[in-house]
DNA sequence: CCCCAGGCGTCCA
DNA sequence: TGGACGCATGGG
């Protein structure tokens, strides 16, 4: 077994955003959007959710009360692109449902960090990385987001065992940042794109990784 | 042809 | 509790 190498999460963080600046995320203009591409992005490429998200917009569908109203198929021919279009349609529909007949976002937005989070994960479709997403990005609370680029990052430099599961990972985001939304969004987002363009799947770890001289 | 992408639910030991 | 599998399109 590897030994964990030990690492300053916060000197990291300071000089991945000096280096790469904010990153804006989520890219969505207000909190329907965002949540329905969280969904639509599970385990597949942005370049086709944002196929997915256009069909919607065009037709004024990223919006909760419109998606109820529209049938099942329709939802499906505009999703297809973003993969899994049968069960995301479905889920998507489904949420978009209980979501209305809760009273809308803002009533959600009474509830507690935990409650809120309870509440999506009873949702079908929608797992810790969704509902944290969620959570951190569209109702902006301190959640820190796992997702496969940052088990692969943190796990290629060592700093989590290989056998290291969501919580684990996000336990030790939380207890090495202070909580605060803000580092939490745009830490997560700049994982992203040092996994996407550094931490690639098949190869070992990359010399040219800009985390490399922060170690 | 292959692998991969900002996961999740189900089934089974 | 944890590993295997199905879900599906589009790009490299």
């Amino acid at each position: 077994m590897t030994k964990i190498r030990d690492c300053n999460l916060m000197t990291v963080y300071e000089s991945l955003f000096s280096a790469f600046g904010p990153q804006l995320w989520w890219p969505a203009t207000g909190p329907e959007e965002m949540i329905i591409g969280a969904l639509l992005t599970q385990n597949t490429n942005w370049k086709n959710v944002e196929k997915a998200l256009s069909n919607l917009r065009r037709n004024n569908l990223l919006s909760f009360p419109y998606i109820i109203k529209t049938p099942l198929s329709q939802l499906e021919k505009m999703i297809k692109p973003a993969g899994y279009f049968r069960q995301k349609s479905q889920r998507l529909k489904a949420l978009a449902e209980t979501i209305v007949a809760t009273g809308g976002l803002d009533s959600l937005d009474l509830l507690t960090t935990i409650e809120l989070r309870e509440w999506f994960l009873r949702q079908s479709g929608i797992g810790p990385e969704t509902a944290d997403s969620i959570l951190l990005y569209a109702f902006k609370r301190p959640v820190f987001v796992i997702d496969a680029y940052t088990l692969r990052v943190c796990k290629r430099h060592n700093w989590l065992n290989d056998k290291d599961d969501y919580r684990k990972a996000q336990k030790f985001f939380i207890r090495k940042l202070p909580l605060k939304v803000n580092i939490f969004n745009e830490f997560h987002a700049l994982l992203v794109q040092i996994g996407k363009n550094f931490c690639r799947t098949k190869k070992p770890l990359c010399q040219e990784c800009p985390l490399e001289p922060f170690l």
